[in-house]
DNA sequence: TTGTAGGCGTTATCAC
DNA sequence: GTGATAACGCCTACAA
């Protein structure tokens, strides 16, 4: 069995308190106790037991970070963010995934169990409720991906609309006009959709409804369902792939076609991973700041442990011009 | 205040042993008392404590992947075999990463206190002691980057002795003699270099001590020293970098000083992560089963778990033969 | 300065 | 079937 503090206690002569007063300097321990505690630990290899801590103190000292993955470019981009301001503040973390349904339960385990001192959330999968809760029990809660508010409970978002908008506005001033979408689903998926529809409206873009094709924001898929897509004799000027994956996927299936990008179909992706631009041709894209969203998240959710308010932050994008895209008139 | 089984019991009006059972299934409860249970779960909100319980249990239910980093191409790879093995035994598990000095104070804290059942660790920062220590209290530990052996320690590795011997015999084999090594700190880059510098003796290809440069493992630092490697007139016929990102940075570099690769100079890598295959010219590299690595680390832990016996595994490594290596005579 | 004792929220043993 | 009650290992008033 484990060496408890009693053992420590006994095997220094002393009782449990002046030892976990030592080991905690807190209280006034005599130099002479203190050395056959600081003794007794060292013999007896004794380390404190962290369940049993917590469970006293009620809290335990992490943070966690919850994504639907934890590698892959985009979470793993925002990981390398939230770590970075975490370190800064010397503020221990843990991560878990829960992108698997199964998942949905165990993550429920260290959320809803609070084991943990705050969260950060990067996962659809798990629903509004179980964050307000943990948010109505003192667990202060970040969201990247969706807009919840609430006492403890903090968004920090890019603004998908708007971001889409601005592409459909750019496909515009370049003369394009037949646009194709490869959309996925998902509240980003949603919003990038809705934002490309509002300016297909504002400038009288033509976007059908056939021509709006669902991806599931995967490279490969992507390609399969192009292929589909152009073998059914559909000739956009330009796709608009809602992530860059998908865009990559997309142009990889145009080439093999023999189909030349941009020359005769532009695409034009989202996110802009590290990838774009090394991809032939670079990617034209939408700038996510990645990091920064991970950096405020844990900016937030630090600033909501001591106490201060919750806060919907928005970051801003920005389109970046590559070669994957050109003028209607430079054909 | 959160809401106990207590407030349940009092709630229902039954006894806290009788919403244990209920909630666990344990003991025999009648079905009346069962559905009041039920039901006052339900309307308190009823969420059992995760840390009581564990302190009771002496478990968790979770182990932890403890890794120098958790993102990037190999640590994200090993990672990806580790979760993917895990969700099939249906096992929750956390990550912490605990590459920069301040956290190993931290990481100490998830595992001398505890607070998983099982580790895999991947980090050279934590020390041996710390490991030993863990398993001689019952927590079974795999290491992914050391030999470590003990009654709950098990190792998985491959054999960089060999594989980079195995280089030098390819590289004897092209006809090629003047070597110049990239190498990085670590235990990999020790075993690497010394399975190298037998292959230099067994085939008599020229290593000269300033021909071994030390990089840091990543591609940048492995750019300036090459630049300064080549600046000083230095001229080898063959690079051996002893991973895939310094031997990208090393090409990089050649190409900026106008120095062909492979036809000037030839340059292998290991590893064999992702990139390598995509970059240009593509890399001659040892194949290191990372996603294997992985997925084996979390087999044989949770083996372990099982009352397994700890044990000592090897992986094979295969010679990728890409575009970034020539024959001699084929200059 | 030091020790005793109660309690954190569970589970599990034992009587009833 | 059900309900007290004693742990689990720690912290921290409160006494001494």
């Amino acid at each position: 069995m484990a060496v408890t503090i009693k053992h420590v206690a006994e095997a220094a002569g002393v009782s449990v308190s002046t030892v976990s007063y030592t080991l905690n300097n807190s209280g006034a321990v005599s130099q002479e106790k203190r050395l056959k505690v600081m003794e007794a630990v060292k013999t007896l290899g004794y380390v404190p037991n962290g369940m049993a801590k917590s469970l006293k103190m009620k809290k335990n000292g992490f943070i966690g970070y919850f994504a639907y993955s934890l590698y892959g470019v985009v979470y793993g981009e925002v990981l390398r963010g939230i770590e970075n301001e975490m370190d800064k503040h010397d503020q221990e973390m843990i991560a878990a995934r829960c992108g698997r349904l199964q998942s949905i339960t165990h993550i429920s385990r260290l959320l809803r169990e609070r084991m943990v001192d705050g969260a950060i959330v990067f996962s659809e999968t798990i629903p509004n409720e179980v964050l307000s809760t943990l948010a109505d029990t003192g667990c202060p809660v970040v969201v990247l991906d969706r807009e919840l508010s609430g006492p403890r409970i903090s968004s920090v978002l890019i603004d998908n609309v708007n971001s889409a908008f601005r592409v459909g506005e750019y496909i515009h001033s370049l003369g394009l006009r037949k646009v194709a979408c490869l959309f996925g689903d998902g509240y980003d998926g949603q919003k990038r959709l809705l934002g490309l529809k509002e300016a297909v409206g504002e400038f009288g873009l033509s976007l059908p409804d056939h021509w709006c094709v669902r991806g599931n924001w995967e490279e490969d898929h992507a390609y399969q369902e192009t292929i589909k897509f152009i073998r059914k004799g559909n000739r956009p000027e330009v796709i608009f792939a809602l992530n860059d994956e998908m865009a990559m996927g997309c142009i990889r299936a145009l080439r093999d076609m023999l189909i030349r990008v941009p020359e005769d179909i532009s695409v034009i992706g989202m996110d802009d991973i590290a990838a774009s631009s090394l991809f032939s041709p670079s990617l034209t894209t939408v700038h996510r700041p990645l990091y920064e969203l991970g950096e405020m998240a844990a900016k937030t959710l630090l600033d909501m442990m001591n106490g201060g308010p919750s806060s919907k932050i928005i970051l801003p994008t920005a389109l970046v011009q590559r070669e994957s895209c050109i003028k209607h008139w430079a054909i």
